[in-house]
DNA sequence: CGGTGCGTTGATGTTGCTCAAAGGATGTGG
DNA sequence: CCACATCCTTTGAGCAACATCAACGCACCG
């Protein structure tokens, strides 16, 4: 059933939820499915074409590899984020990989499909510019955390964006991916742990999370 | 001469530099000056109306504040840079401030007119799109250096960055501009210094400084 | 001149990393 | 379904990187 997946994808992705039956049709005929398996290599750098990939189903995550080997989790991506808005607009490579953290599917449209929609649709590249700022707004605040707070500090901001507001929720990552997000060893992770639940800011069992 | 800004703003700014005369034109009659002395704060967060203001000569600093007052800067502009993007696309506040490092002066254009703009010209909507994309791309490699690279590494690569390829070259920035850029401490920063000399990799007298 | 902010240096403290070891979880092939 | 390998997670001990605190020279500017 690719019409599901093509169907869920205009439904979940912000940037397409405003668009006519008409709209939607149009675009419908531009989408292909893409399926990972958990672990894979979503975009293996500049041998792709270049083309836009909405998350449908699953999760990944969005990072970077030091010539040593280690790894900063730059963005952790849900259902209806997006990925290759570099290489779709500007043609150039971006440097992240992206892997998927669980089996994942992702709706595809393709350089030369999305920029006859946007000659169509002005009001849809507004709303991507829109989207745009906001991914710079919440990057260049990651980057501002990274410069100027503490582990602690991050790693508690973290869970409570983690957590949406509930008060016990599960962590949605392996917690090497979270150290690798806030910029930590997993043994560093787990000895922050240890201070917030020595402070009663939370307590842990396992992934199981309680914000006091 | 409020015309020579115009003119100038145009030519610089990489977004309307491929514009028609007839644009150009179009483009002139909503533009208006704006002029920062040194040291002055250039948006004051939600005080102002959105606008996305393009600086067309001097120099600027954006930069985002803790909550016991260290500052991380998060980029520094230059001609043709241009900030308020969120603003004017989201109509949300941003959280940095932006200083003028120097006397500088900014093309302005309001929300209502860019909005004109880009319903007549789809093609600056994704010059603005390539743009973005690229502001993207650059603060998340931003991100990765602060959680990935030592600071002897970061401030080794923004003097790198800084001489565009010169052998010698003026720092055009104060010292503790360039520690808070890279997220250290001045004193840190002048013993790097001395590091990266006495490992031979850079001399440096004053603000002057040789790559090696 | 007399401030005021910048830059350097030294001494000391803290944060987070490295290295090593071991127990748990997970997945795979037989 | 078990045995084995592999990866994740935790814990401990020692260490490196960077911050903090204090002092002082220096330039710039009123």
């Amino acid at each position: 059933m690719s019409g599901n997946h093509k169907i869920s994808c205009l439904s979940r992705v912000p940037i397409f939820s405003h668009l006519t039956d008409e709209e939607s049709d149009q675009v419908h005929k531009f989408l292909r499915p893409a399926h990972f398996k958990k672990g894979e290599f979503v975009i293996n750098s500049s041998l792709s074409k270049p083309r836009l990939m909405v998350l449908n189903r699953g999760r990944a995550k969005v990072l970077r590899t030091s010539k040593d080997g280690r790894e900063q989790v730059i963005r952790l991506l849900s259902a209806g984020d997006y990925i290759g808005e570099l290489e779709v607009f500007t043609n150039k490579p971006s440097s992240s990989d992206v892997v998927a953290m669980e089996d994942s599917s992702f709706c595809v449209l393709d350089q030369t499909h999305l920029h006859n929609l946007l000659a169509a649709k002005p009001k849809l590249a507004v709303r991507i510019l829109a989207d745009l700022s906001t991914r710079i707004e919440k990057t260049e605040a990651y980057a501002e955390s990274l410069g100027l707070d503490t582990a602690y500090d991050r790693l508690y901001s973290l869970l409570v964006e983690l957590s949406e507001g509930r008060k016990n929720f599960t962590l949605p990552y392996s917690k090497k991916d979270l150290a690798a997000r806030i910029g930590i060893t997993p043994e560093t992770l787990s000895r922050t742990f240890k201070k917030l639940e020595s402070d009663g800011r939370l307590s842990i069992d396992n992934k199981n999370i309680s914000i006091l």
